[in-house]
DNA sequence: CGATCGCTTGAGCTATCTCAACCGGCGTGG
DNA sequence: CCACGCCGGTTGAGATAGCTCAAGCGATCG
């Protein structure tokens, strides 16, 4: 049982280090194409069937749920390094929708490919199921958000938590970073009407705390958005593997 | 690529059927021990570096998250043939703590076997990334539960699914089965308060529809629960994984 | 130029929360 | 064996965060 910390592509999504050449070269042989889709264009349907996996290469885009009442839950945002229909290849189909918001560039892995992970790789298919759990932590994470923080708070908690994805990713710079959502999504991702949700936005804003406007995230006082958030400043990231 | 669905004791899970005598044999080679312990132990803590999985054999817990402020997200319930511990294996640390509300009897394997299963297993690690997915689609749906539904609704929906895990389990006898839990373990849940999830329980009562009491949970109709609980009465289960 | 879309703001309304008291059962210790 | 204290559940009352409805506004686009 290895017990170093190899570098690994899969591994890196939620830890956001730019792959090596190494990493690259490895994720071409499972390569099976190269995809790009415009804004608002839907890569997944909940229910569908997708033969396909994706890793974001570029762009920015949503999953979400949609209830029998016609309203949605947004599960989460979808980033540059995220692997996408993981669901579709490991169950019959996926449970949620993924959605473009602004045009994005994909990597296509046929699902094939990811039974061959399993049988000839089993450190990366390792890390498949590390991503599956760490999805699985954040989604429990999201759960006590919405289910015991104000409508304040939860703002400022998704606020911390992009901004430290967008730093990542190399997306910050002077303290903004592109978020290119409507104030309906984060709405529908914090189990809030959209209403309040821009109310909310307006107070954090005259608070001094940040600003979303025009797709853009400003971070104005990090440290206040933390305390807020119920968050160490000191930016708590999901720690690497052990294996 | 197998494109049967083959046997599976980690699979089963999720399906819920009962394990065949070679399945029981397979999980013999990777198991290191049994456990028991008493209803209230805590099984894993946040935070915590646990060197064991466990499956669960008998009796009841929960999983939950703490609050920096001291409040509790109850992350989901835990029934026998429930599977924990895979985010202390995979990830270097549990991200919720798992505790006990009656006597468990757990199934142990140490953590090294899990490398060993996908090194020489790909199957059944596959089974293992399944059930890490099938995981992160209740979550999903449990967030949708919480951001969208109302108190009622959402207590119908709990009651549905744990019927419908009990029933799985065969727990349920004359439309009763036992859920040793305590209101506030639901209202963590749900993300109610106590006196409310009460009133809402009442209720529930008194419309006819379900009475949870001692302990035991009774369903006295089905169908008028499903409605309120935005699902369909046949009971949608998660479908079968399609390797 | 009209229409649509995303955002903003105001005004009530209510689901849900908090605080608080009370009740019955059960275990413990005097 | 009684009395007390604690725990889980129940109920009432007032406070409020967040919802819905509704209107208006500035861009963008055909």
């Amino acid at each position: 049982m290895a017990t170093d910390c190899r570098t690994c592509p899969l591994r890196k999504w939620p830890i956001f280090d730019p792959l090596t050449e190494a990493e690259i070269s490895f994720m071409e042989t499972f390569k099976s194409g190269e995809l790009a889709i415009t804004g608002g264009a839907t890569l997944m349907m909940e229910g569908s069937n997708s033969p396909q996996l994706f890793t974001v290469l570029e762009g920015m885009g949503l999953r979400y749920k949609t209830l029998p009442t016609g309203e949605r839950q947004v599960i989460n945002f979808v980033f540059p390094g995220d692997f996408l229909g993981l669901q579709a290849g490991v169950m019959s189909e996926m449970q949620h929708s993924v959605e473009a918001t602004t045009p994005m560039r994909l990597c296509v892995f046929d699902r094939k490919s990811l039974w061959s992970l399993f049988e000839g790789h089993p450190d990366r298919a390792f890390d498949l199921t590390w991503i599956a759990a760490v999805e699985e932590h954040l989604l429990g994470e999201s759960l006590a958000i919405i289910g015991r923080m104000s409508g304040l708070e939860r703002i400022a908690r998704a606020f911390v938590r992009l901004y430290e994805r967008g730093t990542a990713q190399g997306l910050v710079k002077d303290n903004e970073m592109p978020l290119p959502y409507k104030q309906h999504d984060l709405a529908d991702a914090l189990g809030l009407s959209l209403v309040h949700t821009n109310k909310m936005l307006t107070r954090l804003r005259e608070l001094g705390f940040a600003s979303w406007q025009g797709g853009r995230l400003k971070v104005l006082d990090y440290a206040a958005l933390c305390e807020l958030a119920q968050l160490e400043s000191d930016r708590a990231q999901v720690t690497r593997p052990l294996i």
